[in-house]
DNA sequence: CTTCTTGTTTCAATAGTTGAAACTAGGTTT
DNA sequence: AAACCTAGTTTCAACTATTGAAACAAGAAG
């Protein structure tokens, strides 16, 4: 996560704050001491400010430290506000109802993916469970739509970060092959997931592109290979990209619209 | 929010954040730096990190920041880990399906009550429109039931911190009669909120509580003045604090473990 | 063209950050 | 019970990042 360049001291305690939080579990001091670059009293301060300001919270009777609850608070507003999220729910209702298979909505951070909304057309709405996760951009079918679209320059800064990980068997593994099926999306319009991230799991996707083609988000939905195969699911395409479009026209008009670097 | 007592540059800059997320929408520079005690290159730079790391996301055709997606992976880690949500769950679901009423559950963030979950017994859930936002802890149910089970040393700092504006003739107005109230919390085992926040929305609410006493939460359920009464909901709260004692059997033994698909 | 408003950069003084070392508190071994 | 760990906390001088007045740039308005 190279997202230290120059911010200071600020930066600084923010990548304390990562890197607790991708722990995925209450962590001790020495524990984030062991996997950190800075020395044990820096640390201590960074993770006592933090404590102190509600970004971490502490746990006497086990010494450990887990993301706080001031971040729920915080992304509340970021979800309202720097998300596709709140335009899109009530057409990804219509799509999720629609189509009887799940329904993903994400947005790229940085170089990762991810998710602000599930549509699950069996089981209620879970809720932070799933808004918040993230997943690899090179390897789902949200993520490689919204990579396809990405113009050069920060497509190979992206690319750069990807760890290309094999997960399954077909998982692409190189920037070479990668860039082949991101031009295969384009030419095509839309996406899958091949059993590239998770076995059993298939998927087709769109991007939600503004008027002038820049991606502001991502729209999938997701089957298992008991249910469903790649060909089947193609049909799915067209209602996905005008649900797609109609989320696009709709953040146009809402001006709610972010995310760039 | 009195939340910077020296924590240096960090917690400067946390406060700009929070200023912005205050806003409740998207602002330009100079919108905060009219209500910001920094200069202007102090603020200017602040808004510029937090922007470069991601905490605030800057849409240049508006040239306006709201609060950035990394927030919202954050909160995800936050939400699993740091609060009763996950372990609620099942038991809301329960809880809900039962009295057929709207149930909430909350945790205080400082002085404010940050609310977790709803379950809303007829319409489906919402995501983070809910689960992130806050409300005043004196004239709700759920933020009254905390701080009556709140150490005095703890309470009167929060109490102070309480604005005790008036939402409705029903509010209390003063620290003297918010005391009497959570004496009678404490005594009777639960609360209520008789239309002290809004006009017609009534509810009971119990503490969820440590075996010491300490509250972890408060958990609810909602009507409003047009189909209960009071009195009426009173009866529901032998279940909620049945509930709530499930709840915290479970947060003490269950520590740790998310991640689901 | 001039003037205002809003946003950005400069730079020296200042104040905050840094981390080796020393210390304290619990627990464990001899 | 003394000696010895290990994990967490505090100290303090050296260092460097932060600070904000002032000046500058870019648009918009007159």
């Amino acid at each position: 996560m190279l997202r230290d360049h120059e911010d200071g001291t600020v930066g600084k305690a923010l990548a304390v704050l990562d890197q607790v939080a991708a722990f995925g579990h209450p962590v001790r001091f020495g524990e984030i001491l062991s996997q950190s670059a800075f020395p044990k009293p820096t640390l201590y301060r960074f993770v006592q400010t933090l404590t102190n300001q509600g970004m971490l919270s502490y746990n006497p009777d086990r010494q450990t430290y887990s993301p706080g609850v001031r971040l729920v608070r915080l992304a509340h507003a970021a979800w309202a506000q720097s998300t596709l999220a709140p335009i899109a729910r009530p057409h990804l209702d219509a799509l999720s109802s629609e189509v009887g298979e799940t329904v993903h909505l994400a947005q790229l951070d940085n170089a990762q993916v991810l998710y602000l909304e599930k549509r699950n057309a069996v089981q209620p709405v879970q809720m932070f469970s799933q808004a918040g996760k993230v997943g690899p951009a090179y390897c789902t079918g949200v993520g490689k739509v919204m990579l396809a679209y990405t113009e050069d320059a920060q497509l190979t800064r992206l690319i750069g970060q990807q760890s290309f990980h094999q997960f399954t068997p077909k998982t692409f593994t190189t920037a070479e092959t990668l860039m082949e099926e991101l031009d295969g999306i384009v030419a095509r319009g839309y996406g899958f997931d091949d059993e590239e991230h998770e076995p059993g799991i298939i998927c087709v996707a769109v991007p939600i592109l503004t008027e002038k083609g820049r991606p502001l988000g991502g729209l999938s939905v997701t089957s298992t290979t008991d249910r469903q195969t790649l060909k089947g699911m193609e049909k799915f395409a067209p209602l996905l990209q005008q649900t797609a479009r109609d989320i696009a026209y709709d953040a146009a008009n809402w001006h709610i619209r972010d995310e760039d670097s």
